[in-house]
RNA sequence: AGCGGGGUAGAGUAGAGGUAACUCACGAGGCUCAUAACCUCGGGACACAGGUUCGAUUCCUGUCCCCGCAACCA
């Protein structure tokens, strides 16, 4: 990932299910989306970012009977909250789609056409073993004493019907092939071997449909593409429509923004970049690239695979208590700073591993804020404009630099290298003291107080990725020869 | 043999075939431009056992332990 390597460039977030509040993983999943947006628009690409939400499927639909309201009414109100996490995140210039949009369903029943007509759909009666909290059917190996191992507490339902299937045992053969000849296809290494290894174990073929009287929540199957008699008595099984989600977003199979967006095989200028959690590998590595294949899609670029986040070693849970909330860690840096978003984006690019599971507690992103955000950046701020205010030194003018790299994907070590300047510009000023030389030797002194704000500068330009309005108000206090109004990031009480 | 990740100072994490780094906490100094901030120095660590090697904490093998792939979940 270097230079202008190309020209059209997607990059899409996988579309979380509606049936919860945000969760900090996918808080997490999205900033660092944005980040690499960010990053690839400053090198000049012309950058199609997509999230949104997957909206369809029995869970969803249990949910929402449950709760006794409309399914759509149910969806609409999550659709929402995941809406707001995008703009209280500061994420730039994203494209949302939902799964119950209009141009998303009719994508989604042309992807099936297309599988169709090539002959990967098939239909067949079967009896089989459905667990609803995968949303798979289950074979015999794959369950613990007729428990699926995942979900112990569900019954596994024994379903008799007649169901359209999805022939991903034929894509065993291309898609290693594909692994092959695509060594970085997905990032990290560790998780491109696993994909494989799960390929080279053979696949079997998974179920596509739902008998609609059962679950009526879900895409219809395109009864003009299929055997009369069959109308509108299925609907899509929930995977099948929301991997069709990446496309559809882009307004296939009309617009211009397919063919200008998604990558065609051997166009080494656009990328296809998709990042995912580590429970989404099959899904978006095996399944999703099998379905491009049997429509006659080109395949993604790149998956990139994130870890998980705990917290204080343990997952994540209500009954444990432990759960953080994206929005409440905003909220509670609202007293303390005016860029509370940036507190968060910093906290899990920063102090969370790119590709392993990571750990996050109350007191740790305190910790690191303090150490860091106030004490670091926000104090190095205050300090240095306090000098070239009261010396009326000015900033030269200094060209843009774009001296920001990101290698391989690895968000948290180029965040860490930024974070690093800052104690070594610190250091500058306790060693030259410039503060002290100024009034024995104005001139240089104030050399110094400008090789200072240069060195602020550059930090603030290479932060823009990460924390875009903590810098651009640093960058502003510069240009304008002033101290910020109040402490970037106060101390906390 | 289910799949995968991991065990590094008191805590949380980096790292890498050859002086083991960072944040917090702790001890001793310094500075006063700064948000009681900042700088310097110091104490203190590579789970265990074999193997490969001139040399391993890093690579390999085995053992022990922890975590995720279940539930409200990305």
């Amino acid at each position: 990932m270097k230079g202008n390597d190309t020209k059209q460039f997607y990059i899409t977030t996988t579309l979380p299910y509606v049936n919860s509040d945000p969760h900090i993983g996918f808080a997490m999943e999205i900033i660092r989306a944005d980040v690499i947006a960010r990053y690839k628009r400053l090198l000049g690409n012309d950058v199609f970012f997509n999230t949104g939400t997957d909206e369809h499927g029995a869970k969803i639909y249990e949910n929402a009977v449950k709760e006794g309201v409309e399914v759509q009414a149910y969806v609409d109100g999550y659709a929402e909250k995941f809406k707001e996490l995008t703009k209280i995140l500061n994420i730039q210039d994203v494209r949302f789609i939902r799964t119950t949009d209009e141009k998303h369903v009719k994508a989604a029943q042309e992807m099936w056409k297309r599988c169709y007509d090539n002959g990967y759909i098939y239909k067949k009666t079967y009896q089989t073993k459905y667990c609803v909290g995968c949303e798979l059917t289950k074979t015999d190996s794959e369950l613990d004493h007729g428990k699926c191992p995942i979900h112990p507490n569900r019954e596994i339902e024994l379903i008799d019907e007649e169901n359209y299937f999805f022939k991903f045992s034929e894509f065993q053969k291309p898609l290693l092939e594909f692994y092959q000849s695509h060594p970085d296809f997905v990032v990290p290494d560790f998780r491109y071997n696993e994909i494989k290894a799960f390929v080279e174990r053979g696949l079997e073929d998974f179920s596509i449909s739902r008998l609609k009287e059962k679950m009526p929540w879900g895409v219809p199957v395109p009864n003009d593409a299929c055997d009369k008699g069959d109308e509108n008595s299925h609907v899509m099984y929930v995977w099948f429509d929301a991997l069709t989600s990446y496309v559809s977003t882009l307004g296939w199979p009309n617009g211009d923004d397919f063919t200008k967006y998604w990558a065609q095989d051997g166009n080494d200028n656009r990328k296809v970049i998709q990042y995912c959690g580590k429970d989404n590998l099959r899904q978006q590595s095996a399944m999703w690239q099998a379905m491009l294949m049997a429509s006659g899609l080109p395949n993604s670029s790149q998956i990139i695979i994130d870890g998980f986040i705990t917290s204080g070693g343990q997952k994540m849970s209500k009954s444990v208590g432990n759960v953080i909330s994206p929005f409440d860690v905003i909220e509670m840096f609202k007293e303390v700073t005016d860029y509370p978003e940036d507190v968060l984006r910093f906290v899990l690019l920063h102090d969370i591993s790119s590709f392993e599971d990571g750990d996050i507690t109350i007191e740790g992103i305190k910790e690191s804020y303090q150490a860091h955000l106030a004490n670091g950046i926000g104090n190095l701020t205050s300090r240095i404009m306090k000098m070239a205010t009261s010396n009326e030194v000015r900033s030269k003018e200094q060209e843009v630099s774009s001296k920001v790299e990101i290698v391989d994907f690895d968000l948290n070590h180029s965040l860490k290298k930024i974070i690093e300047e800052i104690s070594s510009i610190d250091e500058y000023i306790a060693t030259n003291e410039p503060f002290k030389v100024v009034k024995v030797d104005e001139v240089k002194g104030k050399e110094m107080i400008v090789h200072c704000l240069s060195s602020l500068e550059l930090v603030a330009n290479r932060l823009a990725l990460y924390l875009p309005n903590t810098s651009a108000k640093i960058i502003e206090c510069i240009r304008e020869n002033k101290m910020p109004e109040k402490p970037l990031f106060g101390r906390l009480s």
